[in-house]
DNA sequence: CCCAATAATTGATCTAGATCAATTGGGAAA
DNA sequence: TTTCCCAATTGATCTAGATCAATTATTGGG
């Protein structure tokens, strides 16, 4: 894909373009990222060890299973698949992330990655030095706190999973993506209601646990009971309360 | 329960009592539970800090959801189930704990606990005074290495039961937890193939996203097909590397 | 711009596991 | 010991969602 001026505006998914910045100081994720509630000076820290990698293209791999791990990374436009690969060879999605979060805690008790991430649309992406980034934890303790509770978010999303998992049907699982997804693009100051789905109906099938032809059925049924629009891969809410019912507690 | 010197004997998951140890540097869990790997002088600074508490019976909590977080529990013996409820007030198991295992990590981020924790069986257990443990991460290395360690564990085994929950069936799924407490049990020092099931037939369903009715089922066929045999909650595997290959990747 | 390969949709059928129902078994309290 | 109650098992039936099959978009490469 060109980067083109026109694509560098607003619609949470596309592959938009940024000029690198290479500061979370002056990077409009920090209040959603790493950097979150950190005071300038330990900021400025942040910046010293945080490597801002250019840019990969779509298919490209961040990590894959069995590389050394040196890093977290930190995602800052554009959206990744994590994934392992089955002893069929068959891929088993575990997620999908977006600008301001962090992917590779699975791999710093193994100190090598076990998953492969992959880029679903052109990503930009902060390369978080695990080593030098315990050093500053024991430095400054409010940044020990954030990676912690970054930590702590990791495993409250997958409780969250585990519960969508096994307990829900069809077209809960799939309202609970959704909304997932609405709320985690209006908290990047996205449409809540319009976004772009940057995976494939069989990627999501795959990550709920739902033959595609059921994910594809489901859609039609939303369509039809007009909770929603999904014309290829541009969605619109259109009854978010409905929605939130269906997901019972969770998002 | 009264606690004799009987049962202080070698049934992994059955209530077992240990007079309580004040310190982590005569624990025989050491090697196991967070001071895994610490240095003699580093060990005494956790004892500093942990607290031992009185063991509590079958039945009762060791946290609350809402309850403000202010500690970590470190399980010494007995086991814990971590659950929630749903909208309906119907239980939604996240996950059974065992000696050497930590538990609230999900409380970390929202400063309150989340989940129930309840004692499956009789129960001591160290309270980890969270404020405490971070100062100390910051200032021993080591200790904070260790921490980031468990809880990249924690993320490890939800990242497995993600991968359980969504693509195996009722036998695969039940092969899996078998096989897992298996290796819990291993670690712990206690027989691989001969334990108690501390909890019941319902939770095992409840826990892997199957009816009470397939779990019996599914016990019944792999004592049909010799692959283990289980009378109430006494289950001794017979063929393990048949159950081994049901797990396929995991375990 | 065209074509081949792939993604998505829709329909028909099948099945693993849920649900409903009945029976048996075991453990705690009196 | 007897009684009561809940856990577990077993059988019969039902159904959500998988699988199989065919058709219709889409997309990317030349």
């Amino acid at each position: 894909m060109t980067i083109t001026k026109e694509n560098t505006k607003e619609i949470a998914g596309r592959s938009i373009f940024r000029s690198p910045r290479v500061s979370c100081v002056t990077c409009s994720l920090s209040e959603l990222c790493l950097p979150r509630g950190l005071k300038k000076e330990n900021l400025d820290k942040l910046d010293y060890i945080i490597k801002n990698s250019p840019p990969i293209a779509k298919g490209n791999h961040l990590y894959l299973p069995g590389d050394d791990f040196k890093s977290l990374f930190a995602i800052r436009t554009g959206s990744v698949k994590v994934y392992v690969l089955d002893k069929n060879g068959e891929e088993q999605i575990i997620g999908f992330y977006f600008p301001g979060e962090v992917i590779g805690f699975d791999a710093i008790n193994k100190e090598k990655y076990i998953c492969y991430a992959i880029a679903l649309e052109t990503l930009s992406y902060c390369k978080l030095p695990f080593e030098k980034m315990s050093l500053i934890c024991a430095e400054i303790p409010e940044f020990q706190d954030q990676m912690f509770r970054l930590l702590s978010d990791e495993i409250s999303t997958e409780h969250d999973m585990i519960l969508t998992l096994s307990k829900r049907t069809a077209d809960e699982k799939l309202a609970i993506f959704i909304m997932s997804l609405s709320n985690r693009f209006a908290k990047l100051g996205y449409s809540s209601t319009v976004f772009n789905l940057p995976m494939s109906r069989q990627e999501i099938g795959n990550y709920l646990g739902l033959a595609v032809e059921t994910v594809s059925r489901v859609f039609t049924k939303f369509k039809r009971t007009e909770l929603l629009d999904v014309d290829k891969k541009i969605l619109s809410i259109k009854d978010k309360d409905a929605l939130h019912a269906l997901c019972g507690y969770n998002k």
